[in-house]
DNA sequence: ATGGTAGCGCTGCTA
């Protein structure tokens, strides 16, 4: 089964590159984030004809994510459990059982600085997610969380530790979080396919930094033991970074022999 | 050199 997941930054500005990357990278389950559209816009007629059920979490405008499966999509989950109003502008997790694997879409708060606000509730939402696990599946079962995660789990996940230093996606408490998901039962399947190896997975549009190399990973495939034991190949598809109107984000994808 | 670009949507916010 191969699971991938892009935040497209806009699937109305992206659609054409997402319909043409799902032909040739042929993902079973895609988990997408920012797609920036309300639910009663999300195009899934354009994924069903490409033999896709889908779902989609959003409220317009920002964040929004979304769940495309060509092998069974049931049990479709908006938000955390337990959550009697989800708003829909903070539409940042979905979950569905694809062919066997609980699969999450879920797109972790950015932080914006230290001393904000914002960075508290990015901690306070990873500790969500954390709760939501424990609370919806067992890490004995196939489970895959998938999305941008806004944090580098290590320095070689940013390609100058140095020019990270008091800044979000780096911190202690970020990456303490992410250890939180890790003692609850899931492992960076990616990294755990290419050892020391230092690949990107989001660059800024800005002053050239994809062509110079300038970028994070930070877009993740988190999964328990049952699916870490099946994991094969992998690929950030830097490809789908390059040309016309990309999004910042590449696609990162995982082959699992299930 | 604290810049630079993209998306949304119409003013400035978010990333």
């Amino acid at each position: 089964m191969r699971i991938a997941t892009w935040n497209v930054n806009s699937l109305k500005a992206r659609l054409e590159r997402v319909e043409e990357w799902l032909a040739y990278a042929k993902p079973d389950v895609l988990c997408m984030q920012e797609t920036k559209l309300a639910n009663s816009a999300f195009p899934a007629m354009a994924f069903e004809s490409l033999g896709y059920e889908s779902a989609h979490h959003g409220g317009g405008r920002w964040n929004g994510v979304a769940i495309l499966s060509r092998v069974g999509l049931a049990d479709v989950v908006a938000g955390f459990s337990g959550e009697t109003e989800p708003d829909p502008i903070e539409s940042r997790l979905l979950s569905a059982d694809c062919g066997g694997v609980r699969v999450s879409s879920v797109y972790v708060p950015n932080g914006r600085s230290l001393d904000s606000e914002h960075y508290q509730a990015k901690l306070t939402w990873l500790s969500d997610l954390t709760d939501h696990l424990t609370n919806t599946c067992r890490p004995d079962a196939p489970v895959a969380v998938c999305g941008d995660f806004n944090v580098a789990p290590q320095d070689r996940d940013v390609f100058d530790p140095t020019k990270f230093k008091a800044s979000t996606h780096t911190s202690d408490a970020e990456r303490a979080a992410i250890a939180r998901l890790r003692e609850w039962g899931l492992d960076d399947a990616f990294r755990a396919l290419y050892g020391q190896e230092r690949l990107f997975s989001w660059w800024d549009y800005r002053a050239g930094d994809f062509h110079q190399g300038r970028g994070m990973r930070i877009d993740l495939i988190l999964t328990t033991q049952p699916m870490m034991k099946a994991a094969r190949w992998g690929l950030i598809d830097r490809n789908a970074r390059k040309g016309k109107s990309p999004s910042d984000h590449a696609p990162v994808l995982i082959d699992f022999e299930l």
